[in-house]
Order: structure tokens, then C-alpha cells, then sequence
DNA sequence: GTGAAAGCGCTAACAC
DNA sequence: GTGTTAGCGCTTTCAC
């Protein structure tokens, strides 16, 4: 076993009390003392045992971010934010994945519960709002990224009916009418709001929504490969293409480029990952603005945990459509 | 405050060491006690204080990958096949990033000195050997993916050495003899190992090493983009192209493509990561098995965290070659 | 089969 | 300014 406090006390020649209190920086130590202790736990190389202080202060300064699958690349740019205003706060940021699998997002999630953490963010969830409004009656959650109809939690997200109306939007002012979709099948629910400010974009603009112009598939490269090739089989192919997210619009790309009829479609994503920039072609996308997300769930959840009032706000954080060679 | 085990124990009628028998499952309870306590702890929705629990067992059955930054992917399949090998063992896995800086990773290794975590995976590191294997006295560490020299550790890669040997093989085999090399400018020993390896097959091939041919960068997608504008003005430009990692090896291809004087280079990068399967041009690879070393090293290091005897192998995963359209 | 009680390492009243 | 002590929530030995 480690060394403990009490032997740095009785090496030192003081109490507990007072090694403790030098440890916490409590002024209330004389210089000497305290000097005297440091060296004693220099000299034994002693570390306090975080079990024993958090089990006391019912705190461990460690905050849970849950991704729901190892390809969400545009979570970490935001975690990377997350982490940076943590650690101003004293906080510690970790991750950890669920891939979705709501049994395993349970059993992440023990560890709020279990207060070997002291907040989780969700990265997107498969819990529902009931379920997620009970947990956030006693522990202090936020979802980030995408928000959950019927929750009252901390929620950080860009507005993904406006995100997708703008870029749908600027498709048809260079003059498209003929503009696809291709969505993720399941009920994820970014998904969904992107769906809806697609309609709502061609509706205000006069042009008749067609259920053939949707392509539906999962979230991967292929997906997006997948997608082209439907799309562009129709009778009518579109001239462009709104993707759900940028490795959606990637695999559309991909396979654009390589089709033997030639004409590059343009192409928009959505989430602005770093990899838009450098993919051949460049790939134009709603961005969402990864730093002032982070910044701001982490903020508030601090605030959350370290007060009795809590806030409860849906935030949401302009976008941006960013231009590139794909558009 | 949450309900504790002592409030399960009073409302069931029971002592607080029935109720700690039952949940760990001691068939030393009769059935009927049994079922009374597990009735009122679903009545009462009691959850275990982890930090109770873990400070009286000193442990907390949670593993802790620490990652150099957030662009190495390649490691996020490794974690991938952690958490599925820890999943069977009762373990989780929680990761985090230092963000290449020494002081982050210290203050997350933190988390294992103070017993907030049962073991740590090195994701690549920034601390000198000295301090792996004093760390590793006491506690129960693993380095993955990149051995350091002169450490005593539980350690599991590819041999870099020789994979950079066998793609560069590969290259002469073809009949180039013009092979220049992108690596990383700092001592990341990997790189090392991997120019080693170039080396030491232009050598057995008769090819004379020229040092204007490796040019060193960083990590990222525009340090390809970067070497390739520098090897392609040289005066005698190099045919082939070995690239440390897959994103530098695409950033050469892009720059490639755009090129004016046309000539696409053979490429090669390194780490397989799932995107060369998806990028334009698909890219060649030296590919690291990440399913096994991540279940290897999760296997062996629990076993560590559960025994006296420490295993301290260096543990040599074999390599493989896949060739793409780039090569 | 069950309960009482000690103790894991630490902090925070409360004394002095 | 420092020490004594209770107790955070849990497991486990030892009685019974």
C-alpha cells in the first residue's frame, strides 16, 4: 500500500489535521510547520489518495464527457475546448464511448451516479427525455450538441432546423432546384431538425419537396457512396446535395469524382470537421462553432454543480456556412 | 445527499453488512432476506457510493487511456478493442488527452496515483524513461503503440522499425530508387524507429541515403501538403513517397493532385486508419492489428492490476502491408 | 445466516 | 497555530 497521511504526520512530528491543512493550503499553518511538512512529503514522495478526500468532500473535480461512437469527430474538437475551460476551473475533462449502445451510456453514466465523477455531458444521446430528466433531478448533466424534445437540462446546441435551412438556402440562390438530401436512417435527432430546415428552405422557395430526393443510410464514408449512387441513378439526379454531415458529403465526393458522367454535383456537409479542409475536393459545411460550445456547456455545468440553482437553459450558438471548393 | 446503504438497511429492517452481502452477491444470505433488500433498494433506486466502495477495496475496476492529442485516430481504434476486451473483465475504460504536453499528462496520471483508476495506458508519451519506470513500480501502467528505449514496462507495438523497412522494401521492389520520406520533425520514437527503417532499406538495397529526402514536419494534414511542395522542387525529385503517418502521406497525395507537372508519386503512409479506405486517392498503408494490441494490452494489464507478478514484456504485434490506389 | 464494529484515507468542527 | 475526534459510505472480520 501507498503512503498515507498519517505516516507523513508522524514522520513530520504533527497531526493529520495539520498535514491535511497543508495540503488544502489552509493559511492557518505557520511557515514553519508547513515547511517542515512539504519537505516530509516531498521526502516520501506522498500523494494524497483522491478515494479518501472525494469520499469526504463528496466532489472529484472530474467531469464525463460520453461520445456516442468513436467517429464523432467534430466532439472532439469540442471536448478539446471543454477541456480548456476546465482546467481554468480546476477540472478535469475525460471521455469515454458508448457506441451506441444505450446499456453501455448506463452503465458510463454509473460512474455520476457511483460520484466517481461530478457532471457528465452527453455528445449526443439514446436515452430518452424522461429518462434524462430524472437523472438531472440529482446529478448534473448537459446534452451538447444536440438537444432532446421534453428535457428541462443544461442543453448546448446550433439551431440544426436553421443550420440546414441556410445551407439548403444558398444551394438554391446560386439557382439549384434540383437539391438532395442524404440523412442517417435511424431517429437521431439532429437528423431530423436537418431534414425539416431542408423542407422548410425548398418550400419557402417554391420548390415541391421530393420524398425521392432523400436518401436515407447510417453515418459512415460509404454511406455517403451509397448515397451517390442512388441519387445519381434517378431519372432526374439532383445538381446538388445537402449531407447531414461531412463525411456523408466526403463519400458523395468520393464517388461524384470517379463516375464516369462527369458532372461534380455541389456538395455541402455539416459539422465543419477539420478533414473538410483538407479533403480533394474542400468540402463546404455548416459549421458549428466547436470553441464557444465548449466553453459554454462547461461553464454552466460547473456553475451547476457547484450551486444549488441550476440552469436549466437550452443555449443554442450560431452557425456558420463555410465555402469551399465542393460549392 | 443521495441514500446510503445504512437507509436501505433501516427501511429493510436489515444491518448495513446484510445489505453490502447482497450486493456483492455473498451466498451467505438466505433467499429471503436477500429478496426483501434487493426489493427496497429498487424502492428506494439506492446506488452504491462508488468512493465508499473503492476507498475500503482500493480499487475502482476503471482503466484510463491517456492520448498524445486528439488528431490520433489511429488510437481510437485501439481504445476501441480495449473497451471490448475490458467490457469482459468487469473494467471500463475512460480516456483523455494531454494535448502533447508533459504537464497535462502528469496531472492526469494523477488520477492514478490517487486511486481514481485501477491502471493507465500510454498512448505515446512525453515522459523520459526514468519517470515511466519509477511510476511503474508502484502502480500499473502500459505503453501502447510506442516502445520508449530503456524502459522496464508492460509494452505492446509494431515493430517500426521493421514496417518501415517492409513498405520501403516494397517501393525498391517496384523499381524505384528515388524514395524520399516524411516524418515528424520532433523525437516522437516512433518517427525514429521509422527512418531507421527507411534507412536501413535504401542501404540494403544499394540505394545511397540522401538527407535532402527526408524532410520533417509535424503531424498534421498541411505538413504533407508542406513536404510535398518541398520534394517536388528539388531538382531531381523524388518517385516514391514513405510518409510517417496516413494524414501526412494524403496531404502529399492532395498536393500531388493539384500539381501542375502532373506526375502522381507512389505513396505509403502508415497506422491504416479508416480513411484511407475513404480518401482520393485511397491510400497505401503499413496497418498496426489495433483489435489485438488493444485486447493484449488490456488482457495483460489486468492481469497486472490483479497480481504480484507484474508482466513487463515488450510485446511485438506483427504488421501488414495494404496496398492501395496511392501505391 | 446475521449483526456489531473496525477501519479504508481524508477533512472539518471543535477544543485548547 | 495545532491536535483530537467524528464521520464520509462502504466491506469484512469476528462473534453469536
Amino acid at each position: 500500500m501507498t503512503v498515507t497521511i498519517k505516516e507523513v504526520a508522524e514522520k513530520a512530528g504533527v497531526s493529520v489535521a495539520t498535514v491535511s491543512r497543508v495540503l488544502n493550503n489552509n493559511p492557518a499553518v505557520s511557515d514553519k510547520t508547513a515547511k517542515i511538512v512539504r519537505e516530509t512529503i516531498e521526502e516520501l514522495d506522498y500523494r494524497p489518495n483522491f478515494l479518501g478526500r472525494n469520499l469526504r468532500k463528496c466532489e472529484t473535480n472530474v467531469i464525463l464527457a460520453i461520445f456516442p461512437s468513436s467517429e464523432y469527430s467534430a466532439g472532439l474538437e469540442i471536448v478539446k475546448s471543454m477541456h480548456e475551460t476546465a482546467s481554468e476551473y480546476g477540472y478535469d475533462i475525460i471521455m469515454a464511448t458508448s457506441y451506441d449502445n444505450s446499456k453501455n451510456e448506463m452503465r458510463l453514466l454509473n460512474m455520476l451516479f457511483n460520484r466517481t465523477v461530478d457532471g457528465a455531458v452527453l455528445m449526443s444521446t439514446h436515452l430518452c427525455a424522461d429518462e434524462i430528466n430524472k437523472i438531472s433531478e440529482e446529478y448534473d448533466i448537459a446534452l451538447c450538441g444536440e438537444k432532446v424534445d421534453g428535457t428541462n437540462v443544461l442543453t448546448v446546441t446550433v439551431d440544426d432546423v436553421k443550420g440546414a435551412y441556410d445551407a439548403v438556402s444558398e444551394l438554391i440562390k446560386e439557382g439549384h432546384t434540383k437539391i438532395a438530401m442524404i440523412s442517417t436512417g435511424n431517429e437521431a435527432l439532429s437528423s431530423l431538425d436537418r431534414e425539416e430546415g431542408y423542407k422548410k428552405a425548398l418550400s419557402d422557395a417554391g420548390i415541391e419537396f421530393d420524398e425521392n430526393y432523400i436518401f436515407r443510410g447510417g453515418y459512415s464514408f460509404s454511406d455517403g457512396e451509397n448515397g451517390y449512387r442512388y441519387l445519381f441513378s434517378l431519372p432526374e439526379p439532383p445538381t446538388a446535395v445537402f449531407a447531414v454531415s461531412d463525411i456523408l458529403a466526403m463519400g458523395v465526393a468520393k464517388r461524384a469524382l470517379r463516375s464516369e458522367k462527369g458532372k461534380m454535383p455541389k456538395i455541402i456537409g455539416y459539422d465543419n470537421i477539420p478533414l473538410c479542409e483538407s479533403y480533394s475536393p474542400t468540402i463546404s459545411s455548416v459549421s458549428q462553432p466547436a470553441r464557444d460550445i465548449g466553453r459554454e456547456i462547461i461553464k454552466k455545468l460547473i456553475e451547476n454543480i457547484k450551486s444549488e440553482n441550476k440552469c436549466r437553459e437550452h443555449i443554442i450558438m450560431p452557425h456558420k456556412i463555410i465555402r469551399r471548393e465542393s460549392f
